[in-house]
DNA sequence: CTCCTATCCTGCGAGC
DNA sequence: TGCTCGCAGGATAGGA
């Protein structure tokens, strides 16, 4: 796991608000912690949609079943946030560039779709320039049913329902590479590309690596490393909540240290060979050809 | 059924 | 330096 962090590398050149499950839970827990002081639950007093037309229209239940009630938790489910009440949850996804950050009077910005008043005077704003993120209404008891969350894996980090056994027969006889595999939200949810990329490079398996030749030593492996990279980055994380008050549109977010993502032709921090890069199931991948295999 | 590709959208960096 | 262009990505629809 130490390795994990080994490298001093910069990987800013694009944009490192990328929300998989790591970033999501944070934003979760920096949420979860504005809505609940002193024992006090949070109450949404108005909702104010600005833009209705992010990824899917933004649906007027959200406004009409919401307003009103009390914010009784935060939730995520894969890369989902759930705002339970007692008539239904908001449901929202960070897409690409989706924030949420405590706007203060007079802090309007582009791209910001949705406001949610409190009734303690605090306004939050959810900003998305990239619009690929999503704000619906989930009914109460609707939590399985609801096509956003019903065809969804099981979570990385409950080891009951993902394990290694689990992995290999979702592989079983699948010719699609291992990448594309992991990062399929109804074989396991919350791999993204960063850390599909992380985990394969620790697991010391190829992307390109067809599922069905996975061998059970290696499926192991590999749910160990996909849940090490995303609880090591949910700890990293979490470290950010203190500031997500004042970190505004790049809250939850934070810098990282990656062995392969985006570095592409510099040398492998294992092995010094230059790291290959490929498009892999429509997505950049990066990998050393040496320490996968 | 399985797998692959295009699509949505904006910001940013590479390159001219 | 200023401009254009291509690429980045999660989820999903549609095609092979």
């Amino acid at each position: 796991l130490d390795f994990f962090f080994a490298g001093e590398i910069s990987n800013a050149r694009h944009n490192p608000a990328m929300p998989e499950l790591p970033e999501v839970e944070t934003v979760r827990a920096g949420l979860a912690r504005l809505l609940k002081k002193n024992a006090t639950h949070a109450i949404i007093s108005r909702i104010e949609l600005t833009r209705g037309d992010i990824r899917k229209p933004i649906p007027t239940t959200v406004v009409t079943q919401l307003t009103g009630q009390t914010i009784l938790g935060l939730r995520r489910r894969a890369k989902y946030i759930l705002f339970d009440t007692a008539q239904g949850s908001l449901l929202c996804h960070l897409g690409m560039t989706g924030s949420w950050r405590l706007a203060p009077p007079g802090d309007e910005r582009e791209h910001d779709h949705c406001y949610l008043h409190l009734s303690d005077g605090r306004r939050l704003a959810f900003r998305d320039p990239r619009r690929f993120g999503l704000l619906d209404f989930v009914a109460p008891g609707q939590d399985t049913t609801h096509p956003c969350l019903a065809h969804l894996g099981p979570e990385p980090l409950d080891e009951q329902m993902f394990h290694a056994d689990y992995l290999l027969t979702a592989c079983h006889k699948r010719k699609q590479a291992i990448k594309p595999l992991i990062m399929d939200q109804s074989i396991v949810v919350g791999v993204g590309n960063i850390y599909a990329q992380e985990a394969l490079f620790l697991a010391g398996i190829s992307p390109r690596r067809r599922a069905g030749r996975l061998r059970p030593t290696e499926a192991v492996e590999l749910v160990k490393h996909i849940r090490h990279v995303l609880t090591a980055a949910i700890k990293a994380g979490g470290s950010t909540i203190s500031d997500f008050r004042q970190a505004g549109g790049s809250s939850g977010y934070f810098q990282h240290q990656f062995n392969v993502y985006d570095r592409a032709g510099l040398p492998c921090t294992r092995c010094t060979t230059p790291l290959r890069a490929a498009v892999i199931g429509g997505r950049g991948t990066t990998w050393c050809p040496t320490c996968q295999r």
